[in-house]
DNA sequence: GAATGTGAATTTCTTCACAGCG
DNA sequence: CGCTGTGAAGAAATTCACATTC
Protein backbone atom coordinates (compact mmCIF):
# COMPACT_ATOMS: atom_id res chain seq x y z
CA UNK A 1 0.00 0.00 0.00
CA UNK A 2 2.04 2.95 -1.37
CA UNK A 3 -0.40 6.10 -0.59
CA UNK A 4 -2.84 6.21 2.67
CA UNK A 5 -5.66 8.90 2.69
CA UNK A 6 -6.60 11.14 5.77
CA UNK A 7 -10.02 8.94 5.17
CA UNK A 8 -9.02 5.90 5.65
CA UNK A 9 -6.41 6.65 8.81
CA UNK A 10 -9.14 8.20 10.43
CA UNK A 11 -11.52 5.27 10.31
CA UNK A 12 -8.51 2.66 11.47
CA UNK A 13 -7.81 5.00 14.24
CA UNK A 14 -11.34 5.78 15.17
CA UNK A 15 -11.12 9.78 14.91
CA UNK A 16 -12.24 12.03 12.27
CA UNK A 17 -10.46 12.96 9.62
CA UNK A 18 -10.23 16.35 9.86
CA UNK A 19 -8.78 16.21 12.59
CA UNK A 20 -6.20 13.64 11.46
CA UNK A 21 -5.26 16.42 8.53
CA UNK A 22 -5.06 19.01 10.24
CA UNK A 23 -2.75 17.39 13.48
CA UNK A 24 -0.79 16.57 10.09
CA UNK A 25 -0.49 19.78 9.00
CA UNK A 26 0.99 20.71 12.00
CA UNK A 27 3.86 18.58 11.16
CA UNK A 28 3.85 20.57 7.76
CA UNK A 29 2.52 19.62 4.15
CA UNK A 30 3.41 15.69 3.99
CA UNK A 31 -0.02 15.06 1.51
CA UNK A 32 -0.59 15.14 -1.98
CA UNK A 33 -3.99 16.64 -2.78
CA UNK A 34 -6.11 13.87 -4.91
CA UNK A 35 -4.01 11.23 -3.81
CA UNK A 36 -3.33 11.23 0.10
CA UNK A 37 0.06 10.56 2.13
CA UNK A 38 2.99 8.28 1.33
CA UNK A 39 3.17 6.00 3.71
CA UNK A 40 6.93 5.56 4.04
CA UNK A 41 7.10 8.78 3.61
CA UNK A 42 4.94 9.81 6.18
CA UNK A 43 6.10 6.81 8.63
CA UNK A 44 9.63 8.58 8.64
CA UNK A 45 8.30 12.33 8.71
CA UNK A 46 6.27 11.13 12.19
CA UNK A 47 9.39 9.27 13.05
CA UNK A 48 11.81 11.51 13.30
CA UNK A 49 9.51 14.31 15.31
CA UNK A 50 8.80 12.06 17.60
CA UNK A 51 12.99 11.50 17.82
CA UNK A 52 12.30 7.63 16.87
CA UNK A 53 15.20 8.08 14.43
CA UNK A 54 17.78 8.93 17.26
CA UNK A 55 19.74 6.76 19.03
CA UNK A 56 19.14 7.20 22.83
CA UNK A 57 21.23 5.18 25.16
CA UNK A 58 19.55 4.95 28.22
CA UNK A 59 20.54 3.12 31.65
CA UNK A 60 18.06 0.88 33.90
CA UNK A 61 18.84 1.09 37.81
CA UNK A 62 17.54 -1.55 39.56
CA UNK A 63 17.85 -5.06 38.38
CA UNK A 64 14.78 -6.69 40.14
CA UNK A 65 12.16 -8.75 38.24
CA UNK A 66 11.00 -5.46 37.27
CA UNK A 67 14.49 -4.29 35.42
CA UNK A 68 15.20 -7.21 34.06
CA UNK A 69 12.07 -7.35 32.37
CA UNK A 70 12.86 -4.00 30.95
CA UNK A 71 15.77 -5.23 30.21
CA UNK A 72 14.32 -7.75 28.19
CA UNK A 73 11.68 -5.90 26.73
CA UNK A 74 12.09 -6.25 22.88
CA UNK A 75 10.39 -2.69 22.62
CA UNK A 76 12.66 -0.04 23.02
CA UNK A 77 15.36 -1.20 20.16
CA UNK A 78 12.49 -0.61 17.54
CA UNK A 79 12.13 2.72 19.07
CA UNK A 80 15.52 4.04 18.89
CA UNK A 81 16.63 3.08 22.66
CA UNK A 82 19.50 1.22 23.70
CA UNK A 83 20.16 -0.22 26.59
CA UNK A 84 23.72 1.25 27.42
CA UNK A 85 23.64 -0.27 30.67
CA UNK A 86 22.00 -2.31 33.62
CA UNK A 87 22.75 -0.88 37.24
CA UNK A 88 22.37 -2.45 40.62
CA UNK A 89 23.41 -1.74 44.29
CA UNK A 90 23.14 -5.23 45.34
CA UNK A 91 27.37 -6.76 44.87
CA UNK A 92 25.83 -10.03 44.24
CA UNK A 93 24.64 -9.03 41.01
CA UNK A 94 27.78 -6.93 39.85
CA UNK A 95 28.91 -9.12 36.26
CA UNK A 96 25.80 -11.23 36.42
CA UNK A 97 24.17 -11.62 32.63
CA UNK A 98 20.76 -10.15 32.25
CA UNK A 99 19.27 -10.12 29.09
CA UNK A 100 22.77 -10.62 27.28
CA UNK A 101 24.88 -7.83 29.49
CA UNK A 102 26.70 -7.71 32.81
CA UNK A 103 25.02 -6.00 35.37
CA UNK A 104 27.21 -3.56 36.71
CA UNK A 105 27.41 -1.84 40.32
CA UNK A 106 26.34 1.59 41.25
CA UNK A 107 29.83 2.47 42.28
CA UNK A 108 30.18 2.95 38.24
CA UNK A 109 26.93 5.11 37.77
CA UNK A 110 28.45 8.44 37.45
CA UNK A 111 31.70 6.63 34.58
CA UNK A 112 28.73 4.82 33.48
CA UNK A 113 26.79 8.00 32.55
CA UNK A 114 29.49 10.12 31.18
CA UNK A 115 31.22 7.18 28.83
CA UNK A 116 27.79 6.65 27.06
CA UNK A 117 26.54 10.20 27.17
CA UNK A 118 23.28 8.99 28.55
CA UNK A 119 20.46 11.26 29.06
CA UNK A 120 17.61 9.41 29.91
CA UNK A 121 17.50 6.92 33.08
CA UNK A 122 15.20 4.53 34.46
CA UNK A 123 14.49 4.00 37.89
CA UNK A 124 13.31 0.27 38.67
CA UNK A 125 14.80 0.01 42.33
CA UNK A 126 12.48 -0.46 45.70
CA UNK A 127 10.86 2.96 47.02
CA UNK A 128 13.30 3.86 49.41
CA UNK A 129 16.47 4.11 46.78
CA UNK A 130 14.74 5.54 44.78
CA UNK A 131 15.40 9.22 45.29
CA UNK A 132 18.97 8.72 46.29
CA UNK A 133 19.58 7.12 42.64
CA UNK A 134 17.58 10.02 41.19
CA UNK A 135 19.96 12.49 42.70
CA UNK A 136 23.29 10.42 41.58
CA UNK A 137 21.51 10.34 37.89
CA UNK A 138 20.95 13.64 37.86
CA UNK A 139 23.99 14.84 39.00
CA UNK A 140 26.00 13.03 36.35
CA UNK A 141 23.87 14.66 34.04
CA UNK A 142 20.69 12.50 33.39
CA UNK A 143 17.91 15.36 32.23
CA UNK A 144 14.69 12.28 31.71
CA UNK A 145 13.94 10.09 34.44
CA UNK A 146 11.59 7.04 33.64
CA UNK A 147 10.28 5.99 37.37
CA UNK A 148 8.84 2.65 38.31
CA UNK A 149 9.30 3.24 41.95
CA UNK A 150 6.31 4.29 44.14
CA UNK A 151 7.41 7.12 44.98
CA UNK A 152 7.42 10.76 43.77
CA UNK A 153 10.69 12.10 42.97
CA UNK A 154 11.64 15.80 43.48
CA UNK A 155 14.16 17.15 40.90
CA UNK A 156 15.48 20.40 39.38
CA UNK A 157 14.40 22.09 37.03
CA UNK A 158 15.02 21.06 33.69
CA UNK A 159 15.05 17.83 34.85
CA UNK A 160 11.76 16.00 33.26
CA UNK A 161 10.43 13.15 35.04
CA UNK A 162 7.74 10.75 34.26
CA UNK A 163 5.89 8.25 36.97
CA UNK A 164 4.58 4.88 36.02
CA UNK A 165 1.92 3.90 38.15
CA UNK A 166 1.28 0.54 36.95
CA UNK A 167 -2.06 0.05 39.22
CA UNK A 168 -3.36 3.05 37.60
CA UNK A 169 -4.35 0.85 34.43
CA UNK A 170 -6.07 -1.69 36.61
CA UNK A 171 -7.89 1.49 38.85
CA UNK A 172 -9.45 2.47 34.89
CA UNK A 173 -10.43 -1.25 34.33
CA UNK A 174 -12.02 -1.93 37.60
CA UNK A 175 -13.40 1.69 36.89
CA UNK A 176 -15.10 0.92 34.11
CA UNK A 177 -15.80 -2.53 35.42
CA UNK A 178 -17.65 -0.87 38.05
CA UNK A 179 -19.85 0.90 35.56
CA UNK A 180 -20.84 -2.30 33.66
CA UNK A 181 -22.35 -3.67 37.15
CA UNK A 182 -23.54 -0.73 38.12
CA UNK A 183 -25.70 -0.38 34.70
CA UNK A 184 -28.11 -3.38 35.65
CA UNK A 185 -28.90 -1.66 38.80
CA UNK A 186 -29.57 2.26 37.76
CA UNK A 187 -30.99 4.91 40.07
CA UNK A 188 -29.58 2.89 43.18
CA UNK A 189 -28.84 4.81 46.24
CA UNK A 190 -25.41 6.11 45.69
CA UNK A 191 -25.50 5.77 42.29
CA UNK A 192 -25.57 9.78 41.48
CA UNK A 193 -23.33 9.59 38.15
CA UNK A 194 -24.52 8.79 34.28
CA UNK A 195 -22.87 6.72 32.29
CA UNK A 196 -19.77 8.44 31.03
CA UNK A 197 -20.37 9.67 27.26
CA UNK A 198 -18.90 7.74 24.22
CA UNK A 199 -16.70 10.10 22.81
CA UNK A 200 -16.73 7.94 19.36
CA UNK A 201 -15.95 5.19 18.05
CA UNK A 202 -12.31 5.16 18.87
CA UNK A 203 -10.80 1.13 19.98
CA UNK A 204 -9.12 4.03 22.66
CA UNK A 205 -11.17 3.80 25.49
CA UNK A 206 -9.51 5.99 27.87
CA UNK A 207 -11.01 7.64 31.06
CA UNK A 208 -14.25 8.88 31.35
CA UNK A 209 -14.96 12.32 32.57
CA UNK A 210 -17.60 12.22 34.98
CA UNK A 211 -20.30 14.30 33.73
CA UNK A 212 -22.86 16.28 35.72
CA UNK A 213 -26.14 14.58 36.59
CA UNK B 1 -5.19 18.27 58.65
CA UNK B 2 -8.84 18.10 58.88
CA UNK B 3 -10.07 20.21 56.47
CA UNK B 4 -8.49 21.57 52.98
CA UNK B 5 -9.70 24.15 50.30
CA UNK B 6 -9.71 24.04 46.81
CA UNK B 7 -7.24 26.56 46.92
CA UNK B 8 -5.14 24.54 48.53
CA UNK B 9 -5.50 21.14 46.63
CA UNK B 10 -5.48 22.90 42.94
CA UNK B 11 -1.81 24.58 43.57
CA UNK B 12 -1.17 21.08 44.86
CA UNK B 13 -2.12 19.42 41.74
CA UNK B 14 -0.91 22.58 39.65
CA UNK B 15 -4.91 23.27 38.27
CA UNK B 16 -7.11 25.64 38.87
CA UNK B 17 -8.89 26.21 41.62
CA UNK B 18 -12.26 26.90 40.31
CA UNK B 19 -11.98 23.61 37.98
CA UNK B 20 -11.48 21.46 41.26
CA UNK B 21 -14.24 22.47 42.47
CA UNK B 22 -16.39 21.91 39.53
CA UNK B 23 -14.86 18.11 38.93
CA UNK B 24 -15.59 17.62 42.56
CA UNK B 25 -19.27 19.17 42.50
CA UNK B 26 -20.22 16.13 39.46
CA UNK B 27 -19.36 14.07 42.56
CA UNK B 28 -21.49 15.61 44.61
CA UNK B 29 -21.81 18.10 47.17
CA UNK B 30 -19.00 17.39 49.74
CA UNK B 31 -17.35 20.86 50.90
CA UNK B 32 -18.46 23.04 53.54
CA UNK B 33 -18.90 26.92 52.53
CA UNK B 34 -16.47 28.74 54.02
CA UNK B 35 -14.74 26.01 55.27
CA UNK B 36 -13.77 24.00 52.75
CA UNK B 37 -13.61 19.76 52.37
CA UNK B 38 -12.97 17.45 55.17
CA UNK B 39 -10.37 15.54 54.21
CA UNK B 40 -10.98 12.32 55.33
CA UNK B 41 -14.87 12.61 53.96
CA UNK B 42 -13.41 13.70 50.24
CA UNK B 43 -11.23 10.15 50.21
CA UNK B 44 -13.98 8.31 50.92
CA UNK B 45 -16.20 9.91 48.37
CA UNK B 46 -13.45 9.88 45.71
CA UNK B 47 -12.43 6.18 47.15
CA UNK B 48 -15.71 5.04 46.32
CA UNK B 49 -16.57 6.72 43.47
CA UNK B 50 -13.10 5.19 41.80
CA UNK B 51 -14.06 1.61 42.59
CA UNK B 52 -11.30 1.75 45.93
CA UNK B 53 -13.57 0.40 48.63
CA UNK B 54 -14.32 -2.45 46.10
CA UNK B 55 -12.49 -5.77 46.53
CA UNK B 56 -10.92 -6.58 43.09
CA UNK B 57 -9.94 -10.29 42.16
CA UNK B 58 -6.98 -10.51 39.93
CA UNK B 59 -5.39 -13.00 38.16
CA UNK B 60 -2.14 -12.66 36.12
CA UNK B 61 -1.23 -14.62 33.58
CA UNK B 62 2.16 -15.20 31.83
CA UNK B 63 4.97 -15.60 35.13
CA UNK B 64 8.06 -14.68 33.83
CA UNK B 65 9.91 -11.49 34.97
CA UNK B 66 7.51 -8.64 33.87
CA UNK B 67 4.22 -11.17 35.72
CA UNK B 68 6.33 -11.64 38.68
CA UNK B 69 7.28 -8.41 38.90
CA UNK B 70 3.55 -7.50 38.99
CA UNK B 71 2.96 -10.41 41.18
CA UNK B 72 5.16 -8.44 44.26
CA UNK B 73 4.03 -5.29 43.09
CA UNK B 74 2.88 -3.52 46.41
CA UNK B 75 0.52 -0.96 45.21
CA UNK B 76 -2.54 -3.49 43.86
CA UNK B 77 -3.33 -4.26 47.60
CA UNK B 78 -3.64 -0.63 48.61
CA UNK B 79 -6.04 0.02 45.94
CA UNK B 80 -8.68 -3.02 46.35
CA UNK B 81 -6.61 -5.50 44.23
CA UNK B 82 -6.06 -8.97 45.49
CA UNK B 83 -4.16 -11.48 43.08
CA UNK B 84 -6.66 -14.11 43.04
CA UNK B 85 -4.05 -16.79 40.96
CA UNK B 86 -0.60 -16.56 39.07
CA UNK B 87 -1.13 -18.26 36.05
CA UNK B 88 1.55 -20.00 34.15
CA UNK B 89 1.82 -22.19 30.78
CA UNK B 90 5.36 -23.40 31.57
CA UNK B 91 4.27 -27.06 33.55
CA UNK B 92 8.43 -26.69 35.19
CA UNK B 93 6.68 -23.43 36.99
CA UNK B 94 3.46 -25.05 38.51
CA UNK B 95 3.85 -25.10 42.10
CA UNK B 96 6.55 -22.72 42.32
CA UNK B 97 5.71 -19.80 44.78
CA UNK B 98 6.05 -16.48 43.08
CA UNK B 99 5.06 -13.45 45.66
CA UNK B 100 4.47 -16.13 48.42
CA UNK B 101 1.97 -17.64 45.96
CA UNK B 102 1.85 -20.59 44.14
CA UNK B 103 1.81 -20.23 40.17
CA UNK B 104 -1.10 -22.27 38.61
CA UNK B 105 -1.01 -24.32 35.06
CA UNK B 106 -3.51 -22.47 32.45
CA UNK B 107 -4.60 -25.97 32.15
CA UNK B 108 -6.77 -24.85 35.30
CA UNK B 109 -7.29 -21.10 34.09
CA UNK B 110 -11.10 -21.49 33.84
CA UNK B 111 -11.66 -23.10 37.02
CA UNK B 112 -9.57 -20.07 38.74
CA UNK B 113 -11.58 -17.80 37.40
CA UNK B 114 -15.06 -19.20 37.87
CA UNK B 115 -14.23 -20.41 41.41
CA UNK B 116 -12.73 -16.52 42.72
CA UNK B 117 -15.59 -14.69 40.50
CA UNK B 118 -12.29 -12.91 38.54
CA UNK B 119 -13.49 -10.23 36.00
CA UNK B 120 -10.03 -8.63 35.76
CA UNK B 121 -7.02 -10.36 34.04
CA UNK B 122 -3.72 -9.22 33.77
CA UNK B 123 -1.95 -10.73 30.87
CA UNK B 124 2.02 -10.45 30.79
CA UNK B 125 2.93 -13.18 28.51
CA UNK B 126 5.21 -13.35 25.22
CA UNK B 127 3.54 -11.80 22.28
CA UNK B 128 2.53 -15.02 21.00
CA UNK B 129 0.34 -16.37 23.86
CA UNK B 130 -1.31 -13.08 24.38
CA UNK B 131 -3.98 -13.81 22.01
CA UNK B 132 -4.96 -17.08 22.72
CA UNK B 133 -5.08 -16.69 26.92
CA UNK B 134 -7.06 -13.17 25.95
CA UNK B 135 -9.79 -15.90 24.33
CA UNK B 136 -9.68 -17.99 27.46
CA UNK B 137 -10.00 -15.33 29.61
CA UNK B 138 -13.17 -13.98 27.86
CA UNK B 139 -14.54 -17.50 27.32
CA UNK B 140 -14.50 -17.76 31.22
CA UNK B 141 -16.05 -14.44 32.03
CA UNK B 142 -13.57 -11.67 32.04
CA UNK B 143 -14.42 -8.73 30.54
CA UNK B 144 -11.62 -6.00 31.76
CA UNK B 145 -7.99 -7.02 30.55
CA UNK B 146 -4.81 -5.67 31.40
CA UNK B 147 -2.22 -6.23 28.07
CA UNK B 148 1.52 -6.10 28.44
CA UNK B 149 2.36 -7.91 25.70
CA UNK B 150 3.32 -6.27 22.77
CA UNK B 151 0.56 -6.96 20.63
CA UNK B 152 -3.29 -5.40 19.65
CA UNK B 153 -5.71 -7.86 21.07
CA UNK B 154 -9.22 -8.35 19.76
CA UNK B 155 -12.39 -9.10 21.69
CA UNK B 156 -15.80 -8.97 21.48
CA UNK B 157 -17.81 -6.25 22.31
CA UNK B 158 -18.52 -5.26 26.20
CA UNK B 159 -14.45 -6.23 26.93
CA UNK B 160 -12.58 -3.70 27.90
CA UNK B 161 -8.73 -3.83 27.29
CA UNK B 162 -5.95 -1.80 27.95
CA UNK B 163 -2.58 -2.11 26.81
CA UNK B 164 0.69 -0.98 28.40
CA UNK B 165 3.34 -0.25 26.60
CA UNK B 166 6.66 0.61 28.07
CA UNK B 167 8.05 2.23 25.66
CA UNK B 168 5.78 4.47 25.39
CA UNK B 169 6.47 6.82 28.33
CA UNK B 170 10.33 6.35 27.44
CA UNK B 171 9.34 7.52 23.81
CA UNK B 172 7.74 10.79 25.24
CA UNK B 173 10.56 11.65 27.41
CA UNK B 174 12.64 11.21 24.30
CA UNK B 175 10.43 13.90 22.76
CA UNK B 176 10.95 16.06 25.01
CA UNK B 177 15.04 15.84 25.46
CA UNK B 178 14.91 16.29 21.45
CA UNK B 179 13.04 19.33 22.17
CA UNK B 180 16.18 20.41 24.88
CA UNK B 181 18.63 19.84 22.51
CA UNK B 182 16.82 21.50 20.15
CA UNK B 183 16.11 24.72 21.76
CA UNK B 184 20.05 26.01 21.34
CA UNK B 185 19.74 25.55 17.52
CA UNK B 186 16.59 27.62 17.11
CA UNK B 187 15.70 27.58 13.27
CA UNK B 188 17.76 25.09 12.02
CA UNK B 189 16.43 23.42 9.10
CA UNK B 190 14.07 20.61 10.24
CA UNK B 191 12.75 22.32 13.04
CA UNK B 192 9.49 23.15 11.96
CA UNK B 193 7.59 22.86 15.22
CA UNK B 194 7.58 25.16 18.42
CA UNK B 195 8.41 24.50 21.43
CA UNK B 196 4.77 23.13 23.40
CA UNK B 197 2.63 25.75 25.05
CA UNK B 198 3.84 25.20 28.85
CA UNK B 199 0.10 24.08 30.08
CA UNK B 200 0.04 25.46 33.68
CA UNK B 201 2.41 25.45 36.21
CA UNK B 202 1.23 21.97 36.63
CA UNK B 203 4.20 19.29 38.29
CA UNK B 204 2.29 16.98 35.46
CA UNK B 205 4.57 17.52 31.74
CA UNK B 206 1.72 16.21 29.62
CA UNK B 207 2.45 15.11 26.34
CA UNK B 208 2.24 18.32 24.55
CA UNK B 209 0.42 19.07 21.49
CA UNK B 210 2.26 19.98 18.94
CA UNK B 211 1.48 23.59 17.97
CA UNK B 212 0.54 25.15 14.74
CA UNK B 213 3.76 27.76 13.67
C1' DG C 1 -15.15 36.51 56.80
C1' DA C 2 -14.11 32.55 54.11
C1' DA C 3 -14.73 29.27 50.76
C1' DT C 4 -18.10 26.54 48.06
C1' DG C 5 -20.95 25.79 43.96
C1' DT C 6 -22.17 27.38 39.59
C1' DG C 7 -24.10 30.49 35.72
C1' DA C 8 -21.72 33.27 32.32
C1' DA C 9 -17.62 34.54 29.76
C1' DT C 10 -13.68 32.98 27.71
C1' DT C 11 -10.55 29.97 25.71
C1' DT C 12 -9.39 25.82 23.49
C1' DC C 13 -10.47 21.90 20.69
C1' DT C 14 -13.04 19.61 17.09
C1' DT C 15 -15.68 19.39 13.04
C1' DC C 16 -17.59 21.31 8.90
C1' DA C 17 -17.19 22.50 4.41
C1' DC C 18 -14.93 24.06 0.60
C1' DA C 19 -11.18 26.45 -2.15
C1' DG C 20 -7.26 24.86 -4.38
C1' DC C 21 -4.02 21.67 -6.14
C1' DG C 22 -2.29 17.46 -8.37
C1' DC D 1 -12.23 14.17 -10.13
C1' DG D 2 -10.35 13.21 -5.47
C1' DC D 3 -8.25 14.47 -1.51
C1' DT D 4 -5.51 17.75 1.06
C1' DG D 5 -5.06 21.83 3.83
C1' DT D 6 -7.41 25.25 6.34
C1' DG D 7 -10.55 29.34 7.48
C1' DA D 8 -14.90 29.56 9.80
C1' DA D 9 -18.48 27.47 12.65
C1' DG D 10 -19.65 24.78 16.32
C1' DA D 11 -18.85 22.15 20.60
C1' DA D 12 -16.46 21.38 24.71
C1' DA D 13 -13.52 22.56 28.40
C1' DT D 14 -11.71 25.93 31.43
C1' DT D 15 -11.74 30.05 33.99
C1' DC D 16 -13.95 34.06 35.94
C1' DA D 17 -16.58 36.06 39.25
C1' DC D 18 -20.07 36.24 42.47
C1' DA D 19 -24.35 34.90 44.94
C1' DT D 20 -24.82 31.75 48.58
C1' DT D 21 -23.96 29.29 52.67
C1' DC D 22 -21.68 28.17 56.88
Amino acid sequence: MPTVSSEELAAAAGVNSAKLRKDFSYLGSYGTRGVGYDVEYLVYQISRELGLTQDWPVVIVGIGNLGAALANYGGFASRGFRVAALIDADPAMAGKPVAGMPVQHTDDLESIIEENGVSIGVIATPAGAAQQVCDRLVAAGVTSILNFAPTVLSVPDGVDVRKVDLSIELQILAFHEQRKAGEEAAGEPGTVLQAPKETGKGPDGDVPAVMPA
